[in-house]
Formats: structure tokens, sequence, C-alpha cells
DNA sequence: GTGTTTGCAAAGTGTTTGCAATTTA
DNA sequence: TAAATTGCAAACACTTTGCAAACAC
């Protein structure tokens, strides 16, 4: 009986969007794309991955992470949120689905995708497409 | 016939929505409100409403306009909006509504009330109340 | 090798704060 | 006169940028 070292095919699957997204899968892409998607999904701004990075003893530089978080985004890996001045968080659920957000702790929860249901949608001003519809259901103590 | 040199109602009323607020009539608040709620309703960030209290020879600086834009966020005569990160919008009506994001501007508009409506809301987590339900339409060229 | 990516430190942005001077009631 | 408000400049937090060194292909 063989027990694998480290799991192997989200590794590919990683590689595999790096290369279709043209991102060189480089020794901070892998590890940030790890502490990103393994696991369960999760809200995280800049300064937190970086921190964790750190505590991860994977050597990164905070402008690294940054410009990493935004490439990710891009390729559509990850999905940025902005609720609050003064700080982007970046989530790591891409599919169709809305947020709580914690006015005390500044925190984001997903909402499960059924659970919000939108009744009605407005005509996009002539000229324009819709992008995304956020629905953010802010809530308090 | 007289001609008002001035309306005089919307003046009386701004006094006395400072006046609940406890918020004293300075001049600076005069101004900005003027400038507000004076016309139809708007979208503004701090520094749009400073650049254009100086044009319009009001004296005031923009840590005031900050402050002043949030105090009358919390006596309810605004509604802080924010839809990307490093800039908020001050929207001057605080009825319920939704917007349209011009990704390319940046620039928000409103959602007549009705055009958009929510079939399901779930429950707010255990302990918390909603506060409020943004919906943002984000669109684009 | 060649072009990409990284790290650092500096610059940038929008916002907030501390405090003396001014204004309001 | 006592308390609130203002303006200024400095401080802030988060983010972006410029460029030389390191790296991937």
């Amino acid at each position: 009986m063989t027990i694998p070292s480290a799991p192997a095919r989200p590794l590919n699957q990683l590689l595999d969007r790096f290369r279709t997204a043209g991102l060189r899968p480089t020794r901070q892409r892998l590890a940030l794309a790890r502490l990103l998607f393994q696991g369960r999904d999760r809200h995280i701004a800049a300064e937190q991955l970086h921190a964790e990075a750190v505590s991860a003893n994977v050597r990164v530089s905070l402008a690294t992470v940054y410009n990493t978080l935004h490439q990710f985004t891009a390729a559509g890996m990850l999905r940025e949120i902005v609720v609050a001045g003064g700080c982007s968080y970046f989530d790591t659920n891409v599919s169709d689905h809305h947020h709580f957000f914690f006015e005390d702790s500044g925190r984001l929860e997903d909402i499960p995708g059924d659970q919000v249901a939108i009744a009605a949608l407005p005509e996009p001003p002539p000229g324009t497409k819709v992008r995304r519809v956020d629905v953010i259901i802010r809530v308090g103590g």
C-alpha cells in the first residue's frame, strides 16, 4: 500500500490553470495558490495572506502577494470583493453567490447560491452589459 | 408679486435636521448641505465635494468635508457606498434602492426602487439583524 | 540567453487624527 | 464662558510602482 506524499491531482490542476492563464509556476505563485485553494473556500485580504505565507515559511513579499492576487483574479481563479473602504477581500469561491457582511467584525461569509433570488433585474443602460451582480447583506449584532 | 430671494422652506428643513441630529448649523455644514441637497440626488465623493465647495468660494477644509459627510451619514441624511477600493461615495438618496456601477468610469447610478426585486432573502446568522441589503449591478461597455 | 517575475523601498491614494485657534450657543 | 467645530499638517492603512537582481523556459 502506497501513501501518497502529496495530493497529485490538485497540483496538476493548479499547473493547468497557470498554463492556461499564461502564468509561470513560480515558487511564490504555487505556495500562495496552495494557501488559497487547499482546504475550503475563504475570503482573505492581501495582508492576511502575506502573514500566512510568512508563518508557513514561504518567502514572499507583500508586493508579490498583491500582484499574484490580481493575476489570479484576472485568470478567474479569485473574485475581488470590496465592502468597506481601505481593504479588498479575495474570494476563492468564484461561483455565482452572494455575501453576508458582519459590520462589527468586518468579516464576510458566503450565502449559499440558492438562498438569494433576484426576481427582477433592470435593463443595463444602453451600450453596457451586466458584468456581475453583487448582493451584500449587511448584518450587525 | 414677491420674488423670494432664497428658498425658505429647504433652509428650515435643513436647520431642523441639524437640530434633530444635534449638529450646530455652522457655515461649513450649511454650505455643504446646500451643495448636497439642493437640486437632484447625487453620488459624490469627499474630494469632489471639497472641490465643488472651493469653486463655490466656500472656505472649508477637506478634513471638515470628511467629518461632515460622516455626521450627515450618521444622521441618516446620506448613505455611504463603497464599490471599489480607495474611495467612498455618499448618496443623497437614502430611500430603499440599488445601484448600477459603471466599471469603466467608476460612476454610480441609482436604479429606481421597484426595478430590482429580491425574491428570497436568507435568515441572518443567529444573533444578528439585517442592517441593509446592497445590490450593485456592475456594468461595462 | 531572453523575457518574466520578484523583492525592496519609495511613492501614491484616500482617509483619519491631534491639537491650537475659532466659532457657536 | 463653556462646549463644539474647524483647519492644518502629520500620521495612517492599504496599495501600486520603478528598477535591479533572480528565475523560468
